[in-house]
DNA sequence: GGGTCTTTGTCCTGTGAGTGGCGAAAGTTT
DNA sequence: AAACTTTCGCCACTCACAGGACAAAGACCC
């Protein structure tokens, strides 16, 4: 099999990136954005029709003189995303430009280990495979649920799976689909996929908060994912916000993922529906056996004061972590994310309260604080991104 | 007046940092350490020579053939830098590698304006220029004790410091001096300085805490300050430890420099003395009339335990917001500066403590905290650094 | 409908930067 | 003293790139 085609240079790489986010250029627009002499463009762009990246796609309008030609990112361009979550898989095909081209979702339990669930993703993939939607794959992103070495591929010490830590998944699954594989916290992944796709597009330096089972935090600094030194930057789950707070998992007190993590909200709604607090909370607690986000904000659209005012509460002690993120970092942009971001604007409204107040006010001067508009596809859309940096780049 | 030399293009540029960072070097070394033929690496050494910027200094031990010729900075590269802090200028004079090769500092309340300590900081320099120290300046670097819009060269709305709010003083300076000038804040340039001469040299995402008048956090990304999007990033003095704390000049309460900034040490340390808790502060209040970090570091080198005892809640207190942002930044080190530094290791180990407890374990698995060992020098060596950076770069 | 102007794309040649070989210079080792 | 090693200047050859000339294609004017 050859192997899949890659840019022979900067210029090419810098082509390809420019037609993935910008879309399809006549090559007289190109030859304004870029700065190369007409000929060495018309050579590039030679070169990459060979390596079958790009193709002609007809003339474009004229503007006062011949058409000149429109150029796109060839439409059998592929990239794989998996992201892997704690309690479901999520598989994407995109083209170049990372359009989704087909998704699929389950359940799964990540905790069942590394081999089952990756062969489980791999039947997924299959599925949009037997779809025709797949010629060839040009890459692979993955999102894990926890802390991964970057350099490695791989899970290091994760705290909700079992099973995986130091699997090798980067090169397992490029083993298996025969390309290039990323592999990066999902966190991250979704911060991507913000950039690309999202409310970020403009914006270079900010921070995606994702509250779902746990809390965790992406970081983009001048537009591209800040790891830290041993990948696990971003953890924000176990920062500290009161000492008299409830006792977390990792053994300390008080932590943000102790008030408002997925376990906490629905301690808190199963405590308020059995309390008598929330009529509505009980109600629903009795026709599903327990409660989560969702019920939470089913019941908070309905009225529910004690649902709103669990929101409240999560959504002020987000904030004074947040706030004090803010302070340190002063991002352009807060992504507010995850399972929880169907909460909405009880939540949002409660945060921006906390982080306008008490955040440095230079920093919160022009801070939009907002939710998340891409729904489920951040995490696969991050993950094409991911990848497609790093096909559509020349080191 | 000719105009001072810059490089021509990266390679010089590279070769200038390399002999700034690693010292003259034989061409042959060099040769083996930049990506260039011999050739052209002649080519670019002799244009720098041209330019001033480089000299010949005689010949390199024999490797077993051939002598090869030693390469240095040219002796005679002069960077300037003002450390402006809230209470004091500081102005040093170093050659190409940032060797402080004169150094000179006074009091100076920074509430006099811009004007008035700028004049006084350019005098500092006219003493070190008559000790002949300047045959030319190529570039200054400057530090303020506030929040600066980097692009402009200039603070923006500073808390501490009237008159000085969208003061141009890059231009100003520039003009007065006529060479390149750039402008940070202090915090930013006292990182700088411990990246160029101090424990980060071989790290390059770190963090400096600095500890004085306000309480601030340089953040270097890849080996670069980062500065956020409004030029306000580090500013950790306002976010909040505890709810119940006291009332901060800010407005909030329980801001990290109402528990453990300058005046809140002077504040406890007082109160000790009068409360009787401590004879050794009280002795140090009549003899002084007021207390400050310093007086209460002494008290504790000697014993007293309720010196002790503040020194210990306040690295609690620094530890508690220092974990949480240990855990989002995942820092390779931590550096402790500024006046407290002196507070010692009292202080040091009360912040590694509470750190090491409450961070996510991965972020603190190898991660030194450490005083600073550059003391005043750290603020200056960094604007020459800042300065040297811009001037040996090419873009 | 024809002529003129504008825009685009291709071809081609001149230029200039950079590579790498060769040999001299300068040391070391035997 | 001879043989080997390293360094460095010189030079010719290569190759990539810029930019002009020209052809193709379309707009606009009369």
């Amino acid at each position: 099999m050859r192997m899949t085609a890659r840019p022979q240079n900067v210029h090419q790489a810098r082509l390809l990136r420019l037609l993935r986010d910008e879309g399809p250029r006549s090559r007289a627009e190109l030859g304004e954005v870029v700065r190369l002499s007409r000929s060495k463009l018309a050579v590039e762009l030679d070169r990459l029709v060979e390596l079958g990246l790009v193709e002609g796609a007809g003339l474009a309008a004229s503007r006062g003189g011949r058409r000149s030609g429109i150029v796109r990112l060839s439409p059998r361009l592929r990239f794989v995303a998996f992201d892997i979550g704690a309690t479901s898989i999520d598989v994407a095909v995109t083209d170049g430009a990372l359009e989704v081209l087909g998704h699929v979702s389950e359940p799964c339990d990540v905790r069942q280990g590394a081999t089952v669930v990756l062969d489980r993703a791999l039947d997924l993939l299959g599925k949009l495979r037997d779809e025709g939607l797949i010629p060839q794959v040009h890459g692979t992103g993955i999102g894990v649920p926890g802390p991964v070495s970057f350099r490695d591929g791989m899970p290091v010490v994760p705290p909700i799976m079992p099973g995986w830590d130091r699997f090798p998944v980067r090169d397992a699954i490029g083993q298996e689909l025969g390309c290039p594989v990323l592999v990066d916290n999902d966190v991250n992944l979704m911060a991507l996929g913000e950039l690309h796709a999202g409310l970020a597009r403009s914006v270079d330096d900010f921070l995606l908060v994702k509250i779902g089972t746990g809390i965790g935090c992406g970081i983009v600094v001048d537009g591209a994912i800040y790891r830290g030194v041993s990948g696990s930057a971003g953890d924000i789950g176990h920062i500290r916000v009161d000492d008299d707070g409830p006792m977390c998992a990792c053994g300390n007190a008080g932590c943000l993922e102790a008030f408002f993590g997925g376990a906490a909200l629905a301690r808190d709604a199963e405590a308020a529906a059995r309390s008598g607090a929330s009529p509505q909370l009980a109600q629903l607690l009795e026709a599903h056996g327990r409660l989560s986000g969702e019920h939470v904000a089913t019941a908070a659209a309905a009225g529910d004061p004690a649902a709103v005012q669990i929101i409240r509460e999560g959504g002020r002690h987000v904030g004074q972590v947040l706030a004090g993120l803010v302070s340190f970092f002063n991002p352009g942009l807060v992504i507010i994310a995850g399972g929880v971001a169907g909460l909405g604007h009880t939540l949002l409204a409660e945060i921006r309260s906390v982080v306008y107040r008490r955040s440095a006010p230079l920093a919160t001067g022009n801070l939009p604080i907002v939710l998340s508009e891409l729904a489920g596809a951040a995490g696969v859309v991050g993950g094409a991104r991911l990848i497609s940096d790093h096909v559509f780049s020349y080191s």
